[in-house]
DNA sequence: CGGTATCGTCACTGCTGAGTGACTTATCCC
DNA sequence: GGGATAAGTCACTCAGCAGTGACGATACCG
């Protein structure tokens, strides 16, 4: 008789509840990745996290693949919840204006949420069909977004604007990995609250050059 | 006259000859690592692909850690190597010339490397002490040929420009690795020459935005 | 009360990798 | 030739991971 719930007190029973499991593991997982890195993210270190055996990962998502799968439906809803539509209360009157605020919010968001940084970092080198997912659902996603808040403001001529978008975009997503892996981007470093204002003006620069 | 397994016929003779063997070695790893990525990078895979043991890695690198540092050492000349002091030949008025030179030269030379992209897709993702002497020493190499390669023209003012570079060139890191790891750049394809022509005009854009 | 579905655990196999000690064999040099 | 040195190989331990089959335990329901 191990630890039968029967008994008062401490009784750490196994509390036998499919929804808490399986939520406990999701959350492993995603703190795990968060943490670690896709790198040390497996069956066995997420059993382990989540306080359970790893055969119940195997049941309740069908192994590793339908787990990420799960953490990515999580995600799906992440530019939603972290870039807000009315873009920070200004009034965004050009085009420019508003990628600006796209790629600060962008920044901002991506900064402050290590599971989104390392599944960046993952995308970057990894090209499974679940990674890729992943990548599709974000970018996706950055797409509607930009689309909803832009209503009807028209994009500048002779500029390939999902292009130098994406571009944009992806210099913050360098940007915020670099620091995240090094501590800096090149051999600024970025550290404090101060080194950060300085990059995002450098941003605004760039974004007003391209968008004037 | 040693080595020349002068001896007839099929007499398969280990050779034993060390500096071809950690030359070997040394060729084995790099194009393990520009091939898988560093995820499937090891001691065993390098000694299989060498046609060697393992024990040799150890002995003559004294593990990973020293072959790795090997081949940062084999790719210190990178950037010289890879671009010319010249420019390609044309003549660099403005600072903005010389910038624009300097990121269309290295997503060429970066586009062709598939080593060094590993490498740098290696750096988003760790953060070893390994990796991050690779990282500085590509850094350090991109920071001097500016330095020589601008001989005395001066920088434009009201720009920093050690972190506007450094953006910029993670912008093009990140162009070339997105389009390694999943064909594209966002939603924008990355595949013909042509594609990469117009990626190359985006960037191009960029660069006479902020230093015009 | 008894049966059954299901939540949870255990023990195991098969595989791959890092690292090491002991061994064999070729080459160098006197 | 003959020994010393060094190149190369083998065989092993230890550890970690993915995946699976069988088993125990408990809650639910008639």
């Amino acid at each position: 008789m191990l630890n039968t719930t029967d008994m008062m007190g401490g009784g750490d029973a196994p509390v036998r509840d499919r929804a808490a499991t399986t939520a406990r593991i999701l959350k492993a997982a995603s703190e795990l990745l968060a943490e670690g890195g896709f790198q040390k993210f497996g069956v066995n270190a997420v059993a382990r996290r989540a306080g359970c055996d790893k055969q119940l990962i195997y049941r309740y998502y069908g192994g590793m693949d339908g787990l990420v799968e799960a953490i990515g439906r999580e995600l799906a809803g992440w530019v939603e919840e972290k870039m807000p539509d009315n873009g920070g209360g200004g009034f965004l009157l050009t085009y420019g204006d508003l990628v600006e605020r796209l790629l600060l919010l962008f920044m901002e968001a991506l900064r402050s949420d290590p599971l989104m940084k390392r599944i960046i970092a993952w995308e970057m080198s990894e090209n499974s069909p679940q990674v890729r997912k992943l990548a599709d659902a974000r970018a996706r996603a950055l797409g509607d977004w930009i689309a909803r808040v832009r209503a009807g403001m028209a994009p500048p001529k002779g500029v390939d604007t999902g292009l130098m978008n994406a571009i944009l975009l992806g210099a913050v997503q360098q940007i915020v990995l670099s620091a995240e892996a090094a501590g800096r981007l090149g051999s600024t470093v970025l550290k404090t609250e101060k080194d950060w204002k300085k990059v995002e003006q450098a941003v605004q620069k760039l974004v007003r050059g391209v968008y004037p």
